[in-house]
DNA sequence: TGGCTATTTGGCTATATTCCCATAGACGAT
DNA sequence: ATCGTCTATGGGAATATAGCCAAATAGCCA
């Protein structure tokens, strides 16, 4: 593989290994609806405030969200809405599985 | 977080995650043009044959990839062509970032 | 200033991932 | 049947990730 070729491959493969974990997901959903901060989004999920605070320097050094601070607390921002039509496209594999799934067991029971 | 979100959540991480490496990434997008076989991938690549192999079973596992034997080969297709578009959204993301990287540059010049 | 709250960082362990090598299995061709 | 090709699997080392606790930092408010 050319080097040119692999850098952007490396490059696409950061943003979304930082997509890929659940708590990651949730909160780029979370924040699609609303900016938070992070004791919100720790109350939400249940984990240790320092875990959040880590999953959000993941997202932010892949330059998926923003972070703007405001009293005493730094709200969070989702930086490119796009990321949620990914999603979407997420569920159809899903479900395109399950269909699968389904239609193997069906198959089965013939 | 609810049970049943955490699993929805869970669920989608893992196709995510299957996406995100450099190799599995080019395949993805070379399998979006082309039907490809483990050893055309291989060259392509230029890994092993058995760590492109373990790739495609990440891949497979996912459901984002089917396979289907022809010949002595076996050829390799995407499944759902939808995540193609994603590709475009991390695209979007990273010019976002090369943006602000450029403008935070200018700033620092002034 | 000193306490309070919100967030981040360092340290650590447990777990997961990646990659190569060696080997095994499948299958067509001779 | 045996060879050669193609692909998959097992093993193991190097590296990366996730999570918690403890401690540091930053800023508000009295």
């Amino acid at each position: 593989m050319k080097s040119m070729v692999k850098h952007q491959h490396e490059a696409r493969a950061k943003i979304i290994k930082a997509m890929a974990h659940p708590s990651r997901l949730f909160i780029i959903e979370e924040l699609s609806k609303h900016e938070r901060c992070v004791g919100e989004l720790t109350d939400m999920i249940g984990a240790d405030a320092s875990t959040i605070s880590k999953h959000l320097s993941v997202l932010k050094n892949a330059g998926l969200v923003a972070d703007e601070k405001r009293a005493n607390s730094i709200y969070y921002t989702l930086r490119c809405p796009c990321v949620m039509d990914f999603v979407g496209c997420v569920e159809d594999v899903l479900s395109a599985n399950a269909k699968q799934h389904n239609e193997i067991l069906k198959s089965c029971k013939k």
